[in-house]
DNA sequence: TATGACTAGTTATACGTATGACTAATCTTG
DNA sequence: CAAGATTAGTCATACGTATAACTAGTCATA
């Protein structure tokens, strides 16, 4: 049973020591071996299949450059995106990136300490509670992995990275408000995550800067298609009966809910847009997918991966930067126009 | 700058010795340290924030307890179903798993050999070509990684675990042909991937399969919504001059090409499924979210993920195992009906 | 009380790598 | 040609952990 081969196993079928094997491989002293011995090595090495043991070079070295990026989910291919950003700009930097999806039920509770995924020299979190990663990152903050989150609250201990939700939800609200909208529902995600947070009080604070008086009402539903389909239904309904208090705009936390909505809109006999404008927020591709296409915004998910990670890095090198944050962008689609009172 | 502390540090606090303190910490072995004395070590463990370098633990065991999942992308969030199945039957095992997705252009092509995602003990590999693995797993296959492969070519080297597209695909033809179905058009994907290569030909044998005289044609698009939308307006426009030759139902490649062809389906004029049966595969997000939803087969990627985990496991415990594949399951939504001359 | 078994630890060592310190040989230069 | 500088290597060591092998003390049994 032949065990994998070592430096060492390279040393003796080239006729060197260890360390020459070392130094050739790693490549970092230029002109320390001869051109000659050089190439012994390398044949050595190749004709023997050597693959330096990853374990001891980050014990001897004391880094893995190894970046852990930590997300919520992959059933939201946002994070995707993110990872793309991210590890483009790791790469320029020698640095690799390692996707740590959390656990959702069945959690790291393994043994006291045996996080599989500790041997990283920093740790990106998206759309995390800072609370979630403590025993990731280690309690006493000083001396833990370093840690930048991005898409999270900035009041935590740790540099973030967000996107602007204030500027998109302003050019969104502006547009429906352009369109001739006054009368806004808000159908709210019913979970309390940063996150929906933060668009919520964007949301309000748009409607709120609007010249004229506009109205603002808001109900919570769960982030699935039937979830936003059922709650929508039901409010439709519920306003249908009472007359005029129909708004003419409803903007929904996500792209997801915005399809139920879409759903929701059809079954009370609703025409988009021009009965209801209906606007999601994310941009993903399911946005393009529907009909009519939905005006949303987008997020610069890789943008937001491509800064997070430029923060890691630059802690890992020096001190800690100060946050950062990337525009929204709106994205006008065929879910919305004037209602029908401007048309008329 | 105090340094990360070690399990010397911990001893010393602790007035032990370091073996000590590793073995009350691993907790292998019960009883070898006295109750006081191992709460003692544990306190100090605690006080001190002590966390265990992996990298040495890593070093010393020979193994890392951390299985690496490859993928292509995480656009796609099959494979986030895939890593939670995985990730759940790793976690029964004290395994942990953690993603790579595969970086799109900008390669591995760093230092000679610093991939940072070998410090693992297998690998999983979900829809990737074998050739491209192959510096990840070590070219010569005996001493390489612990390989095992799912959604894949199983004439490669390594295990599989599929899914039994035929099966599902058969349920699907079926259901389309006892709707009265038997003019059939192939929306293909255009790049040459195994997983769509055996999807063509299980429906070519499912159709052939059929009882009475039932005709294929098939047309490539790309795998995106606007992509597979103007082909197939195309290939409508062109029927619709001929006359009969259009077909009664639409089997896409995927349900993301499903999406692209509801479009052209309504750019040409035609009702869905009045006109014109619409299906997909996969069964993601947007199949519920478009309308009519969408009839698909849906794939078990949770599945997958479990089972291909429990195999590479197998391999890390004994020797190999066999391949395996799971069915696919039909989801029969509203863009399936009977043709116009059955109804009529 | 002598002997073996058990208890509760300690000592010593190896995992595979990278590199600072050392050395022997060759080259350069006044 | 002596002496410093350069070249081309080797030697020794440390990173932090887990565990096999050992030891000293205690207990039970005959």
């Amino acid at each position: 049973m032949p065990r994998r081969p070592t430096s060492r196993d390279v040393a003796v079928a080239a006729g060197v020591s260890q360390s020459t094997v070392s130094i050739v491989l790693t490549g970092k002293w230029p002109g320390r071996v001869s051109p000659h011995t050089a190439q012994t090595v390398r044949e050595a090495a190749t004709r023997l299949g050597y693959r330096p043991n990853l374990a001891a070079r980050n014990l001897r070295l004391g880094q893995t450059r190894t970046v852990l990026l930590v997300v919520p989910t992959l059933a939201n291919p946002f994070f995707g995106a993110v990872y793309t950003g991210a590890a483009r700009v790791a790469a320029e930097h020698g640095f690799g990136v390692v996707v740590y999806p959390w656990p959702d039920g069945h959690g790291p509770a393994r043994s006291p300490f045996s996080a599989p995924h500790e041997a990283i020299d920093g740790v990106l979190a998206s759309s995390m509670a800072t609370e979630v990663l403590a025993d990731l990152v280690g309690q006493d903050t000083d001396m833990g992995v370093p840690l930048v989150m991005l898409d999270s609250d900035p009041a935590g201990a740790a540099p973030t990275v967000n996107v602007d939700v204030a500027d998109g939800m302003r050019a969104l609200v502006g547009h429906l408000a352009g369109l001739g909208h006054r009368r806004f529902w808000h159908l709210a995600a019913d979970i309390d995550a940063w996150t929906f947070r933060v668009r919520g009080r964007a949301l309000a604070d748009a409607v709120t800067a609007l010249p004229d008086g506009a109205t603002l009402v808001r109900r919570t539903a769960p982030i699935t298609v039937e979830g936003a389909r059922a709650a929508t239904r039901v409010w439709l309904r519920e306003a249908g009966r009472v007359g005029s208090d129909r708004a003419t705009a409803l903007l929904c936390d996500d792209d997801v809910m915005a399809a139920g909505a879409y759903k929701a809109a059809r079954d009370t006999g609703l025409d988009i847009p021009g009965d209801l404008s209906i606007t999601g927020f994310d941009d993903i591709l399911l946005a393009e997918a529907v009909e009519p296409e939905l005006t949303t915004v987008r997020l610069p998910a890789q943008g937001l991966g491509e800064r997070a990670m430029s923060a890691l890095l630059e802690i890992l090198d020096k001190g800690r930067p100060r946050g950062l944050s990337l525009a929204g962008e709106l994205v006008v689609r065929a879910s919305t126009a004037p209602p029908r009172a401007v048309r008329d």
